[in-house]
DNA sequence: CCTAACCTTTGAGTTAAGTTTAAGGTCAAG
DNA sequence: CTTGACCTTAAACTTAACTCAAAGGTTAGG
């Protein structure tokens, strides 16, 4: 399999595919006498595999770590780790995506609730002073 | 007030705040005779709403769009199109972080399942498969 | 007067995850 | 044998949101 085959068969382009292989992340590669890359018909799983990693949310640095060269040598106890703190890091940015959105709801509500008599300077007073209550650090590492 | 205390009050950095002025999203700022910055004390509230605006999941060039350098002038309906917009955006992006963190969940559920008799290898394959479970494109503008 | 702690500017560097470009080799069809 | 689609490389460019460094002016205290 060319790399061209595997870009359309897995939705990436070639340069992304070249580009794993460059910083040591997809090195499911072989090459033909001609120098053209070859691959084997699990490259397009493995691919799809960082793919779904990256969709979860690891960056390329944390699944090349997670999931090294030889799959059958998955580091059980390190990944189930990784897994559960990737999980907790996901439920605090729910947590602080719901405040936020909780945040700027309020925030429309507000702003359409302008007394008739008001000014827009004044409006924009009374906007601000809501919109400067949000005061929690999250800190989503 | 100086800009070390302008930083000392928000809790950001001098940098930041220069940074900011240079391209055009806090322009709350004169200068002393000797070339200082000078800033009013309303400077403090500015920044804030501005960092609330960030962790709301708004960029520095929205936010430069949305408030504009004279606060009694809010593009009142723009504005509210834009938080829609923005509420919208967080909603979807907090059904994919569900989604995400279901899927983790499930996974290690897998993984630990693993039969007594089963090897690393098979035993990544059958995890491999459901990793691989998850096509949906979602796609947060 | 000296020193330390401020302040100034410009310009370059950083990170992540790629894309693009330039210059060229290879292959299949007609 | 030429054309077009494919492949190769290295290196530069991209975006966002900053940070850092260099080289220097200002100010407050002792």
């Amino acid at each position: 399999m060319n790399i061209g085959d595997l870009a359309r068969e897995t939705g990436l382009t070639a340069s992304k595919i070249r580009f794993y292989e460059r910083i040591g992340l997809f090195t499911l590669v072989d090459r033909k006498s001609n120098g053209y890359r070859t691959y084997p018909d699990e490259a397009v799983a493995v691919l799809e595999l960082i793919t779904n990693a990256q969709k979860a949310g690891f960056s390329l640095d944390e699944i090349r770590t997670l999931v090294p060269q030889d799959l059958s040598s998955w580091e059980h106890d390190a990944l189930i780790a990784a897994l559960e703190t990737k999980i907790a890091d996901i439920a605090a940015m729910e947590a602080q995506l719901a405040e936020s959105r909780k945040r700027l709801t309020g925030l429309i509500a507000d702003i359409q609730s302008k007394p008739e008599g008001m000014d827009c300077a004044d409006n924009a007073k009374r906007v601000l002073s809501r919109l400067f209550s949000g005061t929690g650090k999250v800190g989503v590492a």
